[in-house]
DNA sequence: AGAGATCTTGCGGGTTCCCGCAAATTGCTT
DNA sequence: AAGCAATTTGCGGGAACCCGCAAGATCTCT
């Protein structure tokens, strides 16, 4: 079995590769590539079904390599191996898995016990695997509010790029009015009016998205993916 | 000579704890904390006057930690390893290192030679080094226009927050009008309405606050910590 | 099929925001 | 002290935003 790793940490690099020789016999070599786009390449050329991929780097992060390579090879079964728990890499993800690949998210701090089981479920057994920390450090964070729906989540990335209602509207096919009615809910969930007395109102709109940031509902990846499709979206309207 | 590395990163940690060695003979002593409010600790019991500090940690970050530790000791001498060129931290050192103390920032992804260069001009000689890189990167991403001055970069912080107009104006004792003339200038120093037809207008407050994030002006972590400011400012306010 | 809950949409008005204009103030130079 | 540029401040109006209210539209369950 051919294993790619894509990971721009030498120091990663080098324990992933022990990690992984030792927890998998049957991987016969082990590629690595130190970007995205560096990994994309080198997983056409291959023939490579398993990778083990960081997810912040420099050139092209993990999520976006992630998407044109399982567009190309949708059976690609991928291990995600990332620093931070954020809920943006997981709504990433979770909006670009084919339907019946496998995948999974380990933390970095993960122990190496966790690590290895974790190669082994996903690359070997195709099993979808999902740290636990990441949804404990989630519950914590979130606050005790109820998750956003994918509507919801839709509207609060053009509010973050800092559209306003009339051209989120358009480009969620809804009314304004509609629009407003999530916003309402986005400022609800988020947290905005949380304990504010009357004197510290707050521009809502703005404090929607430093609440989404905070609780790591989003990130600034986030922020430049989405900015990227509002760009092809725009370029797309007549 | 006694150094404290405040490190989370176990690799990363050995990596500098050999480099530093190679690189100082002079030092007796090598302290190790994982995390900020340790490394507080350590740097008060052991009497250490040199410190390489990584900036994002879990528990407490890297800025928070030499504030204390420099308001304990001016002279301490802290070398910055980070991960990341982003203005937001370098402003944040800029504010809280005392006059006459010795600090530097070098990129972890610099090269042994550079970082055994800042060790010794930094912890030894007590220079003040700041990579080259910083700037280059800094220069690429923030884009062709000229640079945010402090009264510019406090209004962005509150409007970061989610404040209104006149709340920022009462916290930066400013008249209403001059606030919004500060964010006038804001908007066109961070880009808002750059490559925009009409067809596309945009929430300025939101879309400011996403530019200075994409640019790398602020952080996340620079969020957290205005809140806290603004929280004990709205507690001593009548 | 019908009753009830939920979601969507339009209307209207109060608030905040954005910004042009011009007067007042401040800072710097000669 | 006078003169000039830059900054600050007030005023006013148009646009966007926030949201209550109520009338359709959809969904769900029996």
């Amino acid at each position: 079995m051919k294993v790619l790793m894509v990971e721009d940490d030498q120091f990663h690099a080098s324990y992933l590769q022990e990690t992984l020789a030792e927890a998998l016999p049957e991987v016969t070599e082990i590629f690595h590539a130190l970007d995205g786009a560096e990994g994309e390449v080198q997983a056409r050329q291959g023939g490579i079904v398993a990778v083990v991929m960081d997810l912040q780097m420099e050139r092209r992060n993990g999520i976006e390599a992630a998407r044109t390579l399982w567009s190309e090879r949708p059976h690609t079964r991928i291990l995600f191996w990332s620093n931070y728990a954020d809920e943006a890499y997981l709504r990433g993800i979770a909006q670009i898995v084919p339907e019946d690949s496998a995948y999974g998210y380990v933390l970095k701090t993960a122990s190496r016990d966790r690590l290895k089981l974790a190669l082994r479920a996903v690359l070997v057994e195709g099993q979808i695997m999902v740290d636990r920390e990441i949804h404990r450090l989630q519950k914590r964070s979130t606050s005790p509010r109820s998750h956003l729906n994918d509507s919801e989540f839709a509207v609060l990335l053009d509010l973050a790029l800092g559209l306003q209602d009339k051209l989120i509207a358009e480009r969620q096919s809804m009314s304004l009015r509609t629009v407003q009615n999530r916003l309402l809910s986005l400022y609800e969930k988020l947290g905005v009016d949380l304990d504010q007395d009357d004197q510290t109102a707050m521009n809502k709109r703005v404090r929607a998205l430093n609440r989404a940031l905070v609780t790591r509902t989003i990130n600034i990846e986030t922020l430049e993916a989405a900015q990227r499709d509002l760009e092809t979206w725009l370029g797309a309207r007549t």
